[in-house]
DNA sequence: TATTCGTGGGG
DNA sequence: TCCCCAAGAAT
């Protein structure tokens, strides 16, 4: 029986959780959904200005599926991997197709929105809803991996980690909630992959890798590739064109026309029309109408 | 299941 | 200067 890891989160929590929009008494579920949305993958400082002007556009599912999906490329900004604004958009029609306009609170039906994961899904039933699931995100995936398993980092994603989070959350919907939160909270401002803070972790006493003395158990992870000279980095530029362009629009020929590698440059408007980011008619490419 | 997909701040 | 890293999801 390893120890109970629920009531020194709580704690810590209730003393050191950073006041996050998303965190406001009655922000409501499309805030919420929209902020997990923005934060795959993309720092939260960089996200908060966006989500901001974001709902005030489309404060509702609906209002967002009303406007083209150009319209949410183009706020999508700098976030990055800006098929997620596609697939917001895409979601937000489902949504008011589907669930007359209700962000659903069901995980079955969350899961089957377009852009909506494993993480996503138990994100907005618990933090939205206030329903008894396990979240797990990196963070909580490294946490649960040095406090529970003794390693350094966590491992590949894996179902078994829904599970090892379920065993962690308290019986009480409202606790839990505050558990998967604090769990996530700890491992983005204390229980960090590098140089973590564990002279401020509330963990600490319980912790099976600082028992075992910080092994380096090594790294599943994958590196990333290299971002210069990448397609990420040539998709990247073009969309960068198309956003600023009027009307979203500009003559085929003349989008990253420099490009250094002509081949490079196809290839990435080829797969942004793929994707269904770009659009190509006559001669011109545009953002999604 | 391994790969692919942006962007920028910080060590 | 690089490289690491960031509330993942789709294919």
């Amino acid at each position: 029986m390893s120890a109970d890891l629920a009531p020194p989160l709580i704690a810590w929590y209730r003393d050191n959780a950073r006041d996050l929009p998303w965190r406001a008494e009655g922000f409501g579920a499309w805030g919420i959904l929209v902020s997990e949305f923005m934060l795959q993958q993309t720092p939260v400082a960089r996200v908060i200005p966006r989500l901001t002007e974001w709902l005030q556009r489309w404060p509702t599912p609906a209002a967002l599926a009303a406007s083209p999906p150009a319209d949410a490329v183009r706020l999508w900004a700098n976030l990055g991997y800006p098929r997620r604004a596609l697939w917001l958009h895409r979601a937000a029609t489902e949504i008011r197709d589907r669930h007359d306009g209700v962000v659903p609170r069901d995980v079955d039906a969350l899961l089957a929105l377009t852009g909506i994961g494993d993480y996503t899904a138990r994100a907005v039933a618990v933090f939205a809803y206030g329903d008894r699931h396990p979240v797990v995100d990196t963070n909580t995936r490294r946490v649960l991996a040095r406090a529970v398993d003794g390693r350094s980092q966590p491992g590949q994603p894996a179902t078994a980690d829904l599970a090892a989070m379920t065993r962690v959350l308290p019986a009480d919907d409202t606790d839990a909630a505050v558990v998967n939160a604090a769990a996530m909270e700890l491992g983005a401002v204390v229980c960090t992959a590098r140089s973590p803070r564990c002279e401020a972790c509330p963990l600490a006493a319980v912790c099976a890798w600082r028992a075992a003395g910080y092994p380096d158990t090594g790294d599943a992870r994958r590196r990333q590739a290299r971002y210069e000279g990448s397609d990420r980095q040539a998709r990247g530029a073009v969309l960068k064109v198309l956003r600023a362009a009027p009307d979203h629009s500009a003559a085929a020929e003349e989008v990253i026309a420099e490009w250094p590698d002509p081949l490079q440059r196809t290839r990435a408007i080829d797969s942004l029309i793929t994707d269904g980011l770009v659009e190509a008619t006559g001669g011109a490419l545009h953002l999604p109408r």
